[in-house]
DNA sequence: CGTACAATTGAGAATCCTCAAGGGTAGTGG
DNA sequence: CCACTACCCTTGAGGATTCTCAATTGTACG
């Protein structure tokens, strides 16, 4: 089970860069009126359930989440991907239940946030409101691209732009850790396993990417970016 | 053109109740340190653009606006369908560009609060900001549920969902405004025009609804409901 | 009454799903 | 150490769903 590992110390976290007290001057730090809790979880683990009381928000200090939603009849889907300085747990101000579950994709270490705590802070603490204000339009404005991506464009466009995405930071021809199953990226992109494993087996034959146990390394991102361009399609000549 | 009305009285809005001035005590509403203009637009008119700089946000008096996302090769989504009451053009508080455009499907009456005053009053007034902050996370909600569709249901569920939806407040039996094209309907579910002119005609056929001129009423929900839920899938059947 | 746009309908093809079978791999317990 | 189990991945065949292209009809509005 997930394993409490003490109270964390904002003023010397290392992913403080990346939380939303990154802009907090050293002084104001110390004004921060509670520790967060700080909890490991191995992979696989839940971090919280849909359906259950949200009176808690997470940041993640390392590892990979994913948040997930699910139907009445089991169908489901990843929302999203969330790694280090990420904030979860907004339906806490609602003080209602998650809407979505939160589940440790690789080992995680995350701090909890109580929202009365941090509501608290918020409201006197003028950069702590602009910074999860911030959060919270960049949050709907992932979730709207997602919609106009699932809605709009092919299979292959969006696995080829969950690739390039993932692998954005990497340096070319690296290999870069993937513990995401085929059936996960099914759930982001909302394709089935067995069309994930066909688009990835054709790659690589195609040699556009090689994979090796849990690792991936892009080959020809050209034909990739290409590919997710939409430039595969069968007819889109702009002339009359 | 829009045309500008004049500025509002917010004490005695007619939709003040759905708006986020809902919980202000008469006595605070004569703090509201600005009068937001009020500006009437006729059907298809654009409220603001995709790219524009972004320093409104605006209120619904009265009609249905859009709010639609485009890709760079012209493919575009609507996003959200809004009524009375709802608050569009959060980018404002990113001080950025609005990522979305906005235009109106009916003809409509907005209230525009610009967005240094509306920060201002946020800041000030704690039902404002509690009011905001829950339409933010409401938003995000509803985003989230779409992608869930988007990703995981079919057309035929997708589309009885919306017209049950959109019908959810009429008397049962009587006719509803539906002002929207079969493009339109179709940009929502991520479905082209010719499938969703399909689903509609057979439902006609089989009695499910009517339709005449611009207005739509529903004959048999109960089919309809199953539609939805997905009840004509070919075999979910949870016997082994 | 012409023009622009919306809706319909058909035919064929692309895309993706479902079902099914088989192979690989990692962890577990005797 | 090995069998066993569970789970993930792969591949094929067939079919459901939806798109694309094209032609036609209907409708609103100046």
């Amino acid at each position: 089970m997930s394993k409490l590992v003490g109270t964390g110390q904002c003023a010397s976290c290392a992913i403080r860069h990346l939380s939303i007290f990154a802009n907090l001057k050293p002084t104001r730090l110390d004004n921060i009126p509670f520790r967060p809790l700080v909890t490991r979880y191995k992979a696989g683990e839940t971090i919280y359930l849909q359906g259950d009381k949200a009176n808690t928000l997470f940041t993640v200090r390392s590892g990979i989440v994913k948040v997930t939603k699910s139907l009445a009849d089991g169908r489901s889907h990843i929302l999203y991907l969330e790694t280090a300085g990420a904030l979860l747990g907004w339906d806490s101000f609602l003080e209602s239940c998650y809407t979505q579950s939160a589940i440790a994709v690789s080992d995680c270490e995350l701090c909890q946030l109580p929202e009365a705590d941090l509501e608290r802070l918020r409201r006197n603490d003028r950069d702590v409101d602009t910074a999860i204000l911030q959060r919270w339009v960049t949050s709907l404005r992932r979730a709207e691209s997602r919609m106009l991506d699932l809605s709009t464009r092919k299979g292959t466009e969006k696995l080829a732009s969950l690739l390039l995405e993932w692998y954005a930071d990497a340096a070319p021809g690296s290999w870069v850790e993937l513990p995401l199953t085929r059936g996960e990226l099914g759930e982001i992109l909302g394709l089935t396993v067995e069309t994930i494993s066909r688009f990835l087996a054709d790659w690589r034959k195609r040699g556009l990417i090689s994979e090796e146990h849990h690792k991936i390394r892009i080959d020809d991102p050209d034909t990739l970016k290409n590919i997710a361009a939409g430039n595969n399609r069968k007819s889109r000549t702009s002339s009359p």
